[in-house]
This record gives C-alpha cells, structure tokens and sequence, in this order.
DNA sequence: AGCGGAACCTGTCGGC
DNA sequence: TGCCGACAGGTTCCGC
C-alpha cells in the first residue's frame, strides 16, 4: 500500500499531534504485527514514554521516545495509523492500541497483518532500516550517484527502482510513474541508461515523489491518513492501474506486463 | 547478479 | 447464488 509519499503524508500529520503524548496504557489485539517480540515486553518497553518526534526513513515510520528507546513501524501493504478519540471496543482489524494521556488512541490497524511494530533501544538494532539505501529527496541522491548506481546494475528498470537497499522509498506505483514521466522502458537495463536519460530520471524521480506528497498521496483503494481522509494522487496518474486506456501523451493504449510478480504499467510508445 | 516462486494474511472483484 | 482464481500500494527467503 504506502510508498514514501503516503509514509510522508502520514509521517507529518503525526508529527503534528504526537510528541509530547505519553503512552498511558498498551493493547495488543493481534499479536502478529510484532514480529518475535511478546506483547508483555511490547507494553513494557512502551508504557509510560513520551512521543519525542516522528519521522520517515524510506517506507519506514520512526517514532523517537523519551526517555529513550525508538518505536520503528512499517505499514507494508495494508497497514494503517489514525489518532481516535476514546473507543469502546476495536474494530476487526485494530491490531494494536496505544492510549495516550489525552485520551486519545494511536491507534494501528492491518487488514493484511502483513505491518510490523518493533521497538528497539537503538536505530542500528533495526535490520530493515540498516539495509535501506539512498533517501531520494536527500542531497544524497544526485545526477552523479544516480548514473555510478545504475552503471554498475544490469537489473531491469523498474525492479533497480524498488530495490530499497538502491533508492529508500519506491514501490509499485512511483517506479511505474516515475518512468512514464522519463520515458524509459521499465525493461530496460539500468546500465543502458544514458547520461542525458539519467539527469531526467533524476528530475522526474524528484518531481512525481514531490508532487505525491504534495496531494497528500495516492488512495488506490484503501491508503487513508491520519484523519481517514484519502489521498488525492490517484487523480494524477498517467500509467498505473490504468491497462487499455490511451496513453495521456500520445493516445497508444497502456499495456501492463509483470515483473518480478508485479503488475507494471507503461506506454510501448512513449517508453523506450 | 538476477530471476522465478513461494510465503506471510485477508479481502474484493470478475468470470463462469 | 456460489465457487474459484486472480489480484492487491511490500518484503524476505530459497533455489537455480
């Protein structure tokens, strides 16, 4: 479900209401989303800490606890946060509850159970985010570590895109967009690429993710944020979910293959 | 290195 | 109506 812009949108509608919340009491309805961790050291390490900050590192949600210690959160394909007023009873599939000293409820939902909460002292405990590569919004990722990346992989397109130890952040839908807007065929080799095709990669990678975020996002079918509201990106995509209809530059009809067990949508015309 | 396949789990949708 | 397969925004592990 989320990609960066979705964790971002999220990420900063949190940002905006929790730190300075204390956890006054933990519920675990599913014991799933914390991976090998018992419920009973889940409530411990939490109760009683104060939300500090929130923050994003690729699909990842951090938040920062005080005294110490880091909730680190990944929504996978279904996974969801919403802040709730008092609840008599969780919904089906409200997986955790942390209440908080307003009384309110940081509440983390998952049709799927495929999310996961782990909550760890130091961020280097984390193996998910020790593997994460480059952030694409960060000065990090430029023209110049683009082209070296891409010289060394002869991976198709579209999978080089979603690999997230290469580029922290992408999946399904933004590589699809992501090489409409540039172009490029999401066979193609990533060592193929030239130097003029990867300085427009490098701008379009920045442009759709910015202006993603700036929509709030893409609600495909069922990515809410925070408040429930949707997204508004679905309004903007050119290619993805959109097989058979005409391409939006040229009028050919959208054909979708797969890759890697994924449904990809491109333009035979405009993407070479 | 890279690919295909399966697994994790639940729900929806389309076809017959 | 009912059953069945395909598919879903992600990641990981295994074998070739």
């Amino acid at each position: 479900m989320p990609e960066l812009p979705e964790v971002e949108t999220i990420v900063r509608e949190l940002a905006a209401r929790l730190p300075g919340r204390r956890v006054t009491k933990v519920q675990v309805f599913r014991r799933d989303a914390l991976g090998k961790a018992t419920p009973r050291a889940f409530r411990a390490g939490l109760m009683g800490r104060t939300f500090a900050a929130v923050r994003r590192r690729g699909k990842f949600l951090l938040f920062d606890l005080i005294p110490a210690g880091h909730l680190v959160a990944h929504l996978r394909m279904t996974g969801k946060f919403t802040l709730s007023p008092p609840l008599a009873a969780p919904d089906p599939h409200h997986r955790v509850w942390l209440h908080l000293d307003d009384g309110g409820i940081l509440v983390f939902q998952d049709l799927r159970c495929f999310g996961t909460l782990e909550l760890v002292e130091r961020l280097e405990e984390c193996r998910g985010l020790a593997r994460l590569g480059t952030e694409p919004l960060s000065p990090a990722f430029s023209v110049a570590w683009l082209g070296e990346r891409l010289s060394r992989s002869r991976a198709p397109l579209k999978h080089w895109l979603m690999d997230q130890t290469r580029i922290a952040g992408l999946g399904n839908i933004y590589a699809c967009e992501i090489l409409f807007g540039a172009g490029l065929s999401p066979r193609r080799r990533a060592d193929r690429v030239t130097g003029a095709q990867t300085g427009l990669l490098w701008k379009v990678v920045r442009k759709v993710l910015g202006q993603a975020i700036r929509k709030n996002g893409t609600t495909i079918s069922d990515f809410r944020r925070v408040d429930e509201k949707r997204g508004e990106f679905q309004r903007f995509l050119k290619v993805y979910g959109r097989e058979g209809e005409p391409c939006p530059a040229c009028g050919t009809a959208v054909r979708r293959i797969r890759q890697q067990q994924r449904s990809t949508f491109y333009c035979p015309a405009c993407q070479a």
